[in-house]
Formats: C-alpha cells, structure tokens, sequence
DNA sequence: ATGGACCCTGGAGTTACTACAGGGTCAAGA
DNA sequence: TCTTGACCCTGTAGTAACTCCAGGGTCCAT
C-alpha cells in the first residue's frame, strides 16, 4: 500500500472503529468510497481519518447519524444561504449546551462518589439519580 | 386514577418518552413494574418519573443501557465494598470528561459559525470536522 | 350507552451497528 | 517456489434499543 494510504484495518485501529463499521459507513453515504488497491483493497488517506474521527465522535455524544448526516454536509458545502444553515446551527448549538450542562452534573455527582468512597472505604449514599432528575430545567419535557 | 399516580401516557409526556419505550424499559428491567389498577392499566408514582427522567438523558449522553443499569444498581444500593464501585466511577468519570471536552469544542465551533452565518450572510468556511479531529488528544485510539 | 381517547399484549419493522461464512490477496519464511 | 497466517473482499444474518401496528379492552364525557 502507496505511503501515506491506509489499509481499513489500519484505518480501524487509527480511530477505534470496527472494520465492519467502516464499511458500513461507506454503503450509507457517510463515508465515500476510497480509492482500490491492484488487489481491490480499499485504500484510505488523511481525510478519511479525520473525517470518521469525528462520525464517531459525534455517535459517541448520542447524535444520531442523521444529524451526524447534517453536519458533514455543513462541511462540506459550507457556502450555501444562511437561513438554512441557521436554524441547523442553532438547534445543534442548544442540544450540546443541554448535554454539557447534564454531563457536568454528573461529573460532580461522580466526583463525590469517589471521595466518598476513598473515605468511608463505602459508598453509603448515592445521589446520581438526583443529578439527572427533572427540577434541573427540565430539558425535553413539560407542557 | 388515584392524587399523585400517573397513566404511562402521563408519565410519557413528563418524561418525554414515548409509551412503548416505557413498556420496553419495563419488559428489560430497567424500570420496576408498577402498580395497576382495577382496569389493568399501569400506575406510576414519582420515583418512577425520577429513575425514568435518570435513564432517558444518561442515553442521550450516548451511554449503553448495560452503563445505565450499572448506575441504577449504584443507587439501588450504594453500600457496597468500594472496590466494585470504584473502577465503575472512575471509568465512567473518565469517559465523561471526555465528552464534555468533545462537546465543548463542537460548541465553540457552532458557536463560530452562528456568528459567521449572522455577519457575511454565508458560512463561508466551516471547521467543525477539524473540531474533533485527531491531534485534540486522541481519546481512544492509537496503539 | 356510545364514541373517542387511552390502555393492554404480542409481534413485526427500523436504526446502527456487529458477527459470521465462504472465498481472494499478500508478505514472510521454509 | 510454495505455503501459511494475517488481512481483505462480498453478502447475509444477528443484536441492541427502540418504534410501530393490529386486535382488542377500559374510561368517561356527552
């Protein structure tokens, strides 16, 4: 394989994704088609990497791929009327606001864990339901 | 229905979950089966809106329904030895600080394009793929 | 007492992978 | 050179976590 081009298995162990994944990936459009070695291999550069590094990444969030979809098309012609882009941006932009707010409460809820139990050599109370609980402007939900 | 007890339709738009998904959390065990009444029907209570709220938002920070039903049994009964519990917590620590580090880097690019988008009417140049891309710490990949 | 909204169970369909089965490619070593 | 083990190919089937639908019962406001 040409230097600086990637093997799939190779490419899977750069961004911890299964090799099926990847080829998956490719038959829905998300990644496209590389080029094919002599032996028909599929043969991948920089770009791919970066560009199933960040799929993955944005699946690891809890996106679905259809967002996921969204956002690689927002890369990939960029220049296209603002309105449409707008909405997208600012949907997205909420959303991820909401799950850092939800991710960092656990955090805190987690981190006492931790102490607590470095103390007592027990947990003895466990309020990680709590954290994520309604009160804590409730996100999606409520009429 | 009996002062405080909710239909699975009730407590579906409180939680924003739709009813089979209820009925699935129950048939899996995720959610303890509540009451009925006289006509068969399923009555909830407010722990059961808690525990429900809990599992819905730790799924859409893209954690496994196996990591939610280990969180649940911390709570259900945090007085265990600390040795079980503590590389659950720290793990799951880890893996969330990764995400809010993820997340707070999509936002700031998100952020960027909202306000490039206000300004020239185009987007012009999007970097969101670049946002989580490898260099960023590799978080889990690369032997 | 009856029509519409809501509930029940059980089973099929969807999304996003994940795991074979059956076979070809390739580099290293006997 | 030949072989053998690791890796690749396509295609299909299985899994996780929902989601939808059919066929039927419950509830209650008119």
């Amino acid at each position: 394989m040409a230097k600086q081009e990637l093997s799939i298995g190779a490419l899977g162990k750069l961004t911890g994704t299964k090799v099926e994944t990847i080829r998956f990936y490719e038959k829905i459009g998300i990644l496209p088609a590389p080029a094919r070695t002599a032996g028909n291999y599929r043969s991948y550069g920089h770009d791919h990497v970066r560009r199933l590094t960040f799929v993955r990444r944005v699946r690891d969030l809890g996106f679905p791929l259809e967002t996921v979809r969204a956002m690689l098309d927002l890369a990939d012609q960029p220049d296209r009327p603002c309105g449409e882009v707008d909405a997208l941006v600012l949907g997205q932009l909420n959303e991820v606001e909401r799950k850092i707010a939800d991710l960092e409460r656990l955090r805190d809820e987690l981190d006492r864990l931790a102490h607590q139990c470095r103390r007592g050599g027990r947990v003895a109370e466990c309020r990680i339901i709590e954290a994520l609980s309604p009160h804590h402007e409730d996100g999606h939900c409520c009429p």
